[in-house]
RNA sequence: CGGGGCGUGGCGCAGUCUGGUUAGCGCACUUGCUUGGGGUGCAAGGGGUCGGCCGUUCAAAUCGGCUCGCCCCGACCA
């Protein structure tokens, strides 16, 4: 493709709407333009990349037996109702009303239309397993998009939905989208790391993400993993062993209640009264679906909301206002306690019950109680884990090694759905016993715009981008110095010729632009090889092949340079 | 939704506080010359309902109200 041909609209300054790099590279180097909050305009390189990964996610999932499909973007609200997800995905669901003031959804995921199609028609287990996909656009009312195309409010995705007759067949379908997702992450070039996690609003058993790892604040995902065995999840999934198991060996001191003026936050107290941390246990109030609930956990301990809101099997977990802690306890934000605390179930961190002669609040303003002893000064209704893991502590698998934590940016996850679809949409089949079962289901996504920006958050430097071959959206820029001198023209466009004879996807600089200018853009778009016919060269009948990579650049006869690149291709 | 900020040629901004010339600068664009291995130089040009609506005023980019959009921080996250 020639230069003079294609729309690629660089910049030469940095756009202001763009924070991380890969955000704002992909704006300068005109990829891409934004048309709204959180929707893009995909130009025409970034449209060859993203046809590049979609290609081969597409020849990865073929591979792995599933079958392409395209589903509707528009959803009739009913399906969404039946399965519940019209209220558990609440606001992040892109709703739309037509005339007749129908509600209507645009779809984020396909769980419930994918099930009412093979309901009815797919009827027996002979005709498992199954897995369809689709790629398409998807949608998704984002609290606030951010970071270009990684948090996108439209966005274009790969879904697949695998259907099974047991537990047996279902593992192996899942071990075969897990397969194919490393292939097709490392075909992209990218290496990836799987991750447990939640499940969230999708529901079901269990579910895996796949994190590609960053070390820049494009990394939106803290990741935990074991530096002994294979042990990694996500922050909201990750558990550590707790550090102390063993109950302390203190006696029961008499309870005291003291002052501790204007004294709220942990470390307020902590320092006023001069105890660690960990011997403090704070009480936070939530709200969930509008009963209120106390969460104890110790003083040097962060919340792990999302455990707490699955322990409790609750939609909406929020923090109490201060009216209701007020209401409730009697104090003001920040004296909570659970002593003679009425009415609210309290819900404990497992390090809880192990902790002797704790400090806590007293429902009082301005006065903590010191010596709390659990039995004797109040009782725990429930004790379950509900803080976050933290770097520095022990695998809950290996009970070994350490765990340490990394930035990802997730591009594709997994879910086991188990029959949770397929039961509320009443989409069953026969068994070979004769009786009617519901379908056991996966659902597994990759992001492909996003994947796409995550190749680049992960490789460029500041100069440009440097695209991963697979997915460039050209192997190779031709680059005459300049267009007036003839020479420099027609060897170009020689070499430029026989990279598309060779089937070497190539653009060529054809613009009457200064070196320097044409050097800036190249740099820019990132293309994994650049060809430099310039005056000095050719007088050698040579020219210049530079590899974006490593700014390496090879002289080599104008003659040999598509078989150079060619080899250098295999490379990259 | 809470906090902070922004909206002025295609892009990036100044001007707004303290109302009053013809709304200005850089980049980009057009034309001519020049230059030609890392964003040449010179000259001449084109392009703006100052986000929108209502108001105050002799007079509004500038003051007030409303509204729309966008950005940043936070809560949220298939």
């Amino acid at each position: 493709m020639k230069w003079s041909q294609t729309y690629i609209p660089t910049l030469r300054d940095d756009p202001t709407e763009a924070e991380i790099a890969s955000h704002r590279l992909l704006v300068r180097a005109g990829y891409i333009r934004k048309l709204a909050a959180g929707v893009y305009n995909y130009l025409p390189l970034m449209q060859r990349v993203l046809l590049k990964v979609t290609q081969i996610v597409r020849e990865e999932m073929n591979a792995s037996g599933a079958q392409e499909i395209l589903m509707p973007v528009l959803h009739p609200s009913e399906l969404w109702r039946q399965s519940g997800r019209w209220e558990t995905v609440g606001r992040e669901l892109m709703r739309a009303r037509d005339r007749h003031d129908r509600d209507l959804v645009l779809g984020g995921t396909h769980e419930e239309v994918v099930t009412s199609l093979i309901r009815g028609e797919v009827k027996s287990y002979r005709q498992l397993p199954l897995n369809l996909y689709q790629i398409q656009n998807k949608f998704r009312d984002e609290i606030r998009p951010r970071f270009g195309l990684m948090r996108g409010r439209e966005f274009i995705m790969k879904d697949a939905y695998s259907f099974d007759k047991d537990e047996e067949s279902f593992k192996v379908a899942y071990q075969k989208m897990l397969d194919a997702y490393f292939k097709t992450f490392s075909r992209c070039g990218l290496e990836t790391r799987m991750v447990e996690a939640d499940t969230g609003a999708m529901g079901g058993k269990a579910a895996h993400e796949f994190m590609v790892i960053v070390d820049t604040e494009g990394g939106e995902n803290i990741i935990f993993y074991c530096d002994k065995c294979d042990y990694a999840a996500n922050m909201d999934k990750a558990s550590s062993l707790e550090e102390n198991p063993q109950e302390e060996e203190e006696s029961e001191k008499p309870l005291e209640k003291v002052a501790t003026p204007d004294a709220k936050s942990v470390e307020e107290v902590t320092a006023f009264l001069d105890v660690p941390a960990r011997k403090l246990a704070k009480t936070l109030l939530y709200k969930a679906d509008g009963k209120v609930v106390a969460a104890m956990i110790r003083g040097d301990r962060q919340i792990n909301e999302i455990k707490l809101e699955n322990f409790l099997g609750c939609i909406n977990l929020e923090m109490a206002d201060a009216q209701t802690v007020e209401k409730i306890t009697g104090a003001a934000v920040g004296f909570a306690g659970p002593l003679n605390l009425k009415g609210v179930t309290i819900v404990a961190d497992e390090e809880i019950p192990r902790l002797r002669n704790f400090v806590t609040g007293a429902n009082q303003n301005d006065y903590h109680f010191k010596n709390v002893n659990i039995g004797r000064d109040f009782k725990i209704d429930q004790v379950t884990e509900i803080r976050c893991a933290q770097e520095g502590e022990t695998c809950p698998r290996c009970e070994k090694g350490k765990l340490y934590t990394n930035r990802g940016i997730e591009v594709g996850n997994t879910f086991m759905l188990g029959t949770k679809y397929s039961q509320a949409l009443g989409a069953n089949f026969l068994d070979v016993d004769g009786k009617e079962k519901p379908f056991i289901m996966g659902s597994y996504g990759i992001g492909i715009t996003r994947t796409a920006q995550a190749a680049v958050e992960k490789f460029h430097d500041e100069k440009g981008i440097i695209w991963p071959a697979s997915i460039a959206p050209y192997s190779v820029e031709v680059l005459p110095l300049n267009v007036a001198d003839e020479m420099q023209t027609r060897v170009a466009f020689e070499i430029y010729e026989k990279t598309k004879e060779q089937g070497i996807e190539a653009l060529i600089d054809d613009r009457d632009e200064r070196a320097g200018v044409k050097f800036n853009d190249a740099d820019l778009i990132g293309l994994p090889l650049r060809i430099n016919v310039g005056a000095k060269s050719l007088k050698e009948n040579k020219v210049e092949i530079g590899v974006r990579k490593t700014r390496e650049v090879i002289s080599v006869g104008q003659n040999q340079a598509v078989e150079k690149c060619k080899e250098l291709l295999s490379d990259l």
